[in-house]
RNA sequence: GGCGCGGUCGCCAAGUGGUAAGGCAAAGGUCUGCAAAACCUUUAACGGCGGUUCGAUUCCGCCCCGCGCCUCCA
């Protein structure tokens, strides 16, 4: 299916084909995102299905749409409790650190923040109030305090992950992972009976904890309506979570839940998948103590299209810093260098078939390598253009106008790694030195170059590489300089 | 076993029934006090075997290889 002009089309999981984006409110789009269970820190995986969904976000904005979009945090599952008991603090004192270094970790990688980030122990009565919607109308049943949600009582049950249900009870795997009593083996806990010294939450219900799909069931239907344009998540979570979620909330409300199932592809790492027992499992923190960038990180995670399983490598990561200094490199030519006076107007056409490119490649599927190619092409013209003269200085401002709007959506081009490290705690130079440092050894070394005192003008060059400051002698006779 | 995804230059990765994007790397060049950086240019690719077709990397079949899901999972 090729995509009309103006058309978003987006593929769908539950029709299993590409569909063009049709909101139900008018300019605005409802996204509900599975967010971080924070029993740990958040791994690169993580944010591989996080930067696809703040990519998707971001470019409904640039499209004009108001996004109103819902992450949660699931800050109750049984890993949080087995870790908070052997810690010996309540659940909700676990759980803070991992929820402030999730803020930290979206925030040095730009990733937005969704209009409503909620908590799931915030919403213990939301989850409560759609439980007992669901037993009047007869879908549960009770067994040891825990109440179980009936999946022989929802006939479209697989709809999402196509998966053959019947044959799940005579399954080639293990069925019964959990030790409470189910009727089916299908069937999921929506509430779950406390087992001796773990948190619980006394309800109208019973006391116990809920279930992890009702969390996002509730959460999701208040804030977004019945009917939610998107829905986005892990493929993993395909089935049974988001199988889960379908049943809870249809059954309910008798509503199609979600009209479009967008789910991101895994990242492995070096051919495998990411696990403790290979010990490929790394943090953003592990990566930025390695000496990587949040901006390399973030490229790399978006650059491949969000539908293609991403093989994370060392070689990758360098291959993604390069490409976003050749970004960088092309936005700073555009503002130091001085053009002859006048405007090309083949500049302009360039920079809007650039434009016009960009925005077909997003629109078709979030297709990021087609958008990125469309950039890394302008930018190659632009450039030979400039070599050639034939860039004149009214087309700057329109060039780099076209490089912010891209990076509206990439945000990469700012060269802010260094600050936001350092608010993570990480220092990235042996010698931090102020802007206001770096500029006046440079206007130092200047003055030595000028007087042909090049031992003194090397040894500032030198100095200052130390720091982490590489210089840029440029044609004109001006310095540039730029973190390494 | 069931369901699904993928194999395109050295690496990453678009795309198409008829001249196969882009990035990284490499090579050559421009610039420079030197150097670096930067920029330009160039090179090079559709897993195998059949089939359909005037024509297949693209459609169909079989095979080989890699990966994922099948109630912990982004």
């Amino acid at each position: 299916m090729a995509a009309k002009l103006n058309e978003i089309i987006l593929h769908n999981t539950l029709s299993n084909r590409v569909e063009p984006l049709a909101p139900m409110h008018p300019g605005e789009v409802r996204i509900y995102t599975c967010g971080p269970t924070v029993y740990s820190f958040a791994h690169i995986g993580n944010f591989r299905t996080f930067i696809f969904q703040d990519v998707l976000r971001r470019f409904f904005r640039l499209r004009g749409f108001r996004v109103l979009q819902v992450m949660n945090i699931t800050d109750v599952d049984d890993r949080i409790i087995h870790n908070a008991a052997a810690a010996g603090v309540p659940i909700r004192e676990y759980t803070e650190k991992y929820i402030k270094a999730f803020l930290e970790d979206i925030d040095a990688l730009h990733i937005e923040m969704p209009e409503e980030l909620v908590r799931a122990t915030d919403h213990i009565d939301d989850m409560v109030a759609l439980i007992e919607k669901l037993q009047a109308k007869g879908l549960t049943y009770n067994s040891d305090g825990s109440i179980y949600f009936r999946i022989s009582k929802f006939h479209d049950y697989g709809k999402l992950s196509k998966i053959d249900v019947s044959g799940m009870q005579a399954g080639a795997r293990r069925v019964d992972v959990d030790q409470y009593e189910k009727d089916d083996a299908r069937d999921f806990a929506l509430w779950k009976s406390p087992k001796s010294g773990e948190h619980f939450w006394e309800t109208r219900i019973g006391a116990g904890r809920p279930g992890w799909h009702i969390e996002c069931s509730a959460m999701a239907m208040k804030y977004l309506g019945d009917t939610i344009d998107i829905h986005t998540g892990g493929v993993d979570l395909a089935f049974p979570h988001h199988e889960n979620e379908i049943a809870q909330s249809e059954s309910a409300t008798g509503q199609p839940f979600v009209r479009m199932w967008l789910h991101a592809e895994h990242l492995i790492i070096n051919g495998q998948k990411m696990s403790k027992s290979l010990g490929n499992f790394y943090t953003l923190r592990d990566l930025f103590a390695k000496g990587y960038k949040p901006s390399t990180i973030r490229f790399l995670l978006l650059s491949v299209p969000y539908r293609r399983q991403l093989n994370f490598t060392e070689d990758g990561l360098i291959q993604a810093k390069n490409s976003v200094e050749r970004l960088r490199n092309f936005v700073a030519r555009l503002q130091a260098e001085q053009f002859a006076a006048g405007s090309n107007p083949e500049m302009e056409k360039r920079i809007e078939k650039a434009d016009a490119e960009f925005d077909a490649g997003l629109a078709d599927d979030v297709n990021t390598a087609r958008a990125l190619a469309a950039i890394f092409d302008l930018v190659r013209d632009v450039n030979a253009a400039m070599d050639r003269h034939e860039f004149l200085q009214q087309d700057a401002p329109r060039a780099v106008a076209a490089m912010e709007k891209f990076d509206s959506v990439l945000a990469v081009l700012v060269d802010d790694d260094d600050q936001k490290l350092r608010g993570l705690g990480i220092a990235t130079s042996k010698v931090q030195l102020a802007v206001s440092q770096i500029e006046a050894l440079i206007e130092e070394r200047n003055a030595a170059r000028r007087s042909r005192d090049f031992k003194r003008s090397d040894e500032i060059r030198r100095q200052l590489s130390d720091s982490g400051i590489l210089l840029e002698d440029t044609k004109d006779g001006s310095v540039r300089w730029k973190y390494k």
